[in-house]
DNA sequence: AATTGTGAAACACTTCACAGCC
DNA sequence: GGCTGTGAAGTGTTTCACAATT
């Protein structure tokens, strides 16, 4: 089991198990069978054991998983057993909604450098994150070795912002540009694009004209 | 070609091909061929023409796409042929910066109520709309015939939202709230969950860790 | 008896490769 | 000659089904 592939979309389910992990650590659960937690997740129990199998056995037959070290093999394979720094270039409506939202929403992932290039927001503060010149962000992100960054910029400023950021060794990017950006391979990119989700919403709705073509 | 399953992730690609071509338009383009399209939207030319192959076939052979009749047809398949009105429900920070940000991006889907629970709210505008209070949402979907709407509330009260609005006829959903939505087979779902993508994205950075387990 | 871990089968999506058409 | 449209092959992911383990 070792040396294979894991899936991106296993990846990206693993966060979902342990937010209902950490619920149920909450209620001082101590054990889970794949099957509740295929109930609590919206996910099918074989794919919650296989996607944990990728990392190692760490269930019991006949009895399930442990709550606890489910939480903790978790939150190591996320890298997320100590707090993970992220920097935000933009502070406009959706960064500073990000950032506000972060605050209240986890401590693990935490936005820890805000950046803009309009001199009226500087010395303002998000979150309780002071906003910095874009002039600073080479610095500050190899100063505290942060390695995630979000982009809320506009489309047109997106590339550029990218290229510096890989430039300062950030390794994975949240793009909520509307572009494709271009990155090495070595720099994971996963983008939101708030546009496309609503448009493509559109096709699953009725629409309730009546002229045929 | 008519009667086959068409993969939701083609249907999720028609929005980038749509803002491509209409960025082609601007500049007068009037043929563009699926090469070209792949260039500038980072798919594969095979799947762009698979993808547009599952409605009819519209290109010529030898020559391309018509930028224009590809806007349309892109535009009817997605029922953007006309403006889309969607309900926003919750006008917190998440809800406000989307609403903002939908009223510059685009004219096609639009945002034309927003509820919230919050009394000092109340009369607010938001991008020009009204916030008005969850009373009157059954009566303002109903009436004005809305189909889609974004949730943007906290986890716990997003089930009791997506049943009402569920009951008052709405399609499709884009959700916000870290939950998982139990909802009927013939609405739609799209889950957007900040917290995750961070999340999963901690896991393509290099952990700096000294001890190994 | 219950539940994990996992090959094998099934399914879904992408890429290949080329016939068909302008 | 060039580019679309599409069956066939290939790849990736999920589900099945059951042996292994407590």
């Amino acid at each position: 089991m070792p040396n294979m592939k894991i899936p991106d979309v296993a990846i990206r389910r693993l966060p979902v198990y342990l937010r209902v992990l950490l619920e149920l650590g909450e209620k001082d659960e101590e054990i889970i069978s794949s099957a509740e937690l295929a109930r609590l997740t919206g996910f099918s129990s074989e794919q919650i054991r296989k996607d944990l199998a990728y990392f190692g056995a760490f269930g019991t037959r006949g009895v399930g998983y442990s709550v606890e070290i489910l939480i903790q093999r978790i939150k190591r394979i996320l890298n997320l057993h100590e707090v993970v720094e992220v920097a935000l270039v933009g502070a406009g409506n959706l960064g500073t909604a990000f950032a506000r939202y972060n605050l209240n929403a986890h401590q693990d992932v935490r936005i820890t450098a805000i950046f803009d290039n309009d001199w009226g927001k500087m010395g303002k503060n998000i979150a309780d994150v002071e906003i910095l010149p874009m002039d600073n962000l080479s610095g500050v992100i190899k100063e505290r070795g942060i390695k995630m960054a979000i982009i809320a910029v506009p489309a047109f400023a997106a590339q550029e912002v990218a290229n510096t950021l890989v430039n300062v060794g950030i390794e994975a990017i949240l793009n909520f540009s509307p572009t494709k950006l271009n990155t090495p391979g070595h720099v994971s990119v996963q983008n939101i694009d708030l546009s496309i989700e609503l448009q493509s919403l559109a096709y699953y709705t009725s629409s309730d004209d009546k002229d045929l073509e």
